[in-house]
DNA sequence: CTTACCTTC
DNA sequence: TCTAGAAGGTAAG
């Protein structure tokens, strides 16, 4: 039997789109909460063929239970026709490997051990005494009652732990930086120490004997419909490398500077190409949809505007052409705060202005753009009346707290209803396409191709070589045309744009240029 | 702001 | 001595 021949049933996924935020684990559990007369299964070992038999008959019970109810709830098609058509999907990324250039990684596991260890003999130097770096109270011992620096900064106000103690948090080592050597170096090294014993170290135990990782891929942990990923999480790996100087014991040279980046450890096998799909600012799109706001419609009209470069150029005020990484990334994180509901204490600290400036800048920008305000305010409204809210595609969460008389858990509720709206649906939509490219595919005689990873909004396929440009087309064409779903009624106010990019290793992806036709097989 | 996973203490 | 959970990091939007 093939993958894609598939057709089967799955309670763990019913009772999760049932109740996505307490997804039953075991049989038993979702047993106890959906049928009337549980019965209790014993012990593997004890198991009479009886016993087998009043099991299956349960599990029969469950499964009629849990489609009756999605039924009832609308959701039959979303198990149907999305959830259950993921699992052949999910299999294939599951069972695939991803070659890891294990060499690479073991010499840059050396390179930032010998750098972790050079800074620990800084940290010591400056602190005048030995101590573990790794831990926050002797650190916050050195730093506040043997240097005592907070004295010497009354004026700002250094972050405290949640038990009234001095922090040592990053916000509080930025305070103290300029104050003496030792809070630098600490940053320095956190940020190392992150990188090896995550990214390096962890990718490196993930592979034991093999020289491949396989990430083990989750389908109902994440309760607004998106895939998760462990052991490693795929989905975690730094975007951005880290430079990393290098001490040369050479006399005359000058310091070396390495650049470390996790993501180009991983390569594609021999004679084939890593190729990504991205939806370009999915849940901006999506909420300029879901808000019918004229002025973020107005901005997605043109295809070639890219939103963020757009308004990190407006609020820095410089040309777009002249607009960094770093400020696009900036932008973003403002905008997607915004929109959920940041406080302006939380906002202030990501735009680095006075809670007061950034409480201006929240009106401003909700007064810009109105319909967005309007959505929040009747998505909130219709959560309190019904207690859930659905995704485009119906995906639904119940909020138990929407209600609450208690202000803070209110509060959160309702910006996890707004959340769970846009992400939800951009979820929807990413697996919607994950679904129509593997049917693409396995019904394909000149493609190979392979899905390797998700990453939210973004499908990493490894293609062979001569294929690169005729998948890059397939792939473009039937992501964006998720615009419209007529089966689904989906006909979406913006238009998707996707970017495709190729390289030979993740690390080193570069846009692909994919002329704009129909995909010829 | 939301959603995850991983590491350290 | 062991472990559950908090804190702080990474990602995605």
């Amino acid at each position: 039997m093939t993958l894609e021949g598939c057709q089967i049933q799955d309670p763990q996924l019913s009772g999760w789109l049932l109740d996505p935020i307490d997804p039953a684990t075991c049989f038993q559990d979702l047993l106890n909460k959906h049928c009337r007369n549980p019965r209790t299964t014993p012990a593997l070992e004890s198991k009479k063929v009886s016993q087998i038999i009043t099991g299956l008959y349960s599990l029969y019970k469950l499964n009629r239970e849990l489609c009756s109810k999605l039924q009832s709830q609308g959701l039959w098609s979303l198990y149907v026709d999305m959830e259950l058509k993921m699992i052949p999907v999910l299999a294939s990324m599951e069972v695939g490997h991803i070659n890891v250039d294990k060499e690479a990684l073991r010499r840059t596991s050396d390179l930032l051990g010998t750098k972790m260890k050079q800074l620990e003999q800084e940290a010591h130097k400056a602190a005048g005494q030995m101590f573990l770096l790794t831990s926050s109270t002797q650190l916050r011992t050195v730093l506040f009652e043997k240097l005592r620096l907070h004295e010497q900064c009354e004026n700002k106000k250094l972050p405290k732990t949640i038990n009234k103690q001095q922090s040592t948090s990053e916000a509080a080592l930025l305070q103290l930086q300029d104050l003496h050597p030792l809070p630098k170096i600490i940053l320095e090294y956190r940020q190392i120490h992150k990188i090896k014993s995550t990214f390096v170290d962890g990718i490196l135990s993930c592979m034991m004997t093999k020289n491949y990782i396989s990430s083990t891929w989750h389908q109902t942990s994440v309760v607004t419909g998106r895939i998760s990923a462990s052991h490693p999480n795929f989905q975690a790996l730094p975007r951005q490398p880290l430079q990393v100087t290098r001490k040369l014991f050479i006399s005359g040279k000058e310091d070396a500077v390495v650049t470390v980046h996790p993501r180009a450890m991983f390569i594609p096998k021999e004679g084939w190409t890593f190729l990504s799909a991205d939806f370009c600012q999915v849940e901006l799109r999506l909420l300029a949809h879901l808000s019918s706001d004229p002025e973020l419609l107005r901005i997605f009209t043109n295809p070639e505007a890219d939103v963020f470069c757009m308004l990190a150029s407006q609020w820095k005020g410089v040309s777009k052409t002249e607009v960094s990484s770093e400020d696009r990334e900036h932008a973003k994180r403002i905008v997607y705060s915004v929109v959920y509901g940041a406080g302006p204490e939380r906002l202030s600290g990501i735009l680095g202005v006075s809670t007061e400036q950034a409480r201006r800048f929240q009106d401003s920008f909700l007064q810009t753009y109105m319909e967005v305000q309007n959505f929040i305010q009747k998505t909130v409204a219709d959560c309190h009346k019904k207690g859930y809210v659905l995704s485009i595609m119906g995906r639904r969460r119940t909020l138990h707290n929407i209600n609450s008389p208690d202000w803070g858990a209110r509060m959160q509720a309702e910006r996890q209803a707004v959340n769970f709206v846009v992400q939800g649906s951009a979820a929807d939509l990413c697996k919607m396409a994950m679904i129509r490219i593997f049917n693409l595919l396995s019904t394909s005689n000149s493609l190979s191709a392979r899905l390797i990873a998700q990453l939210h909004d973004e499908l990493l396929y490894e293609v062979q070589d001569s294929q690169v440009e005729q998948f890059a087309a397939v792939v473009k064409s039937t992501m964006e045309s998720l615009e419209r779903i007529d089966q689904l009624n989906i006909h979406l106010k913006v238009p998707l744009k996707v970017a495709v990019s190729s390289g030979k290793s993740w690390g080193s992806m570069s846009e692909l240029i994919v002329p704009q036709s129909l995909p010829s097989f």
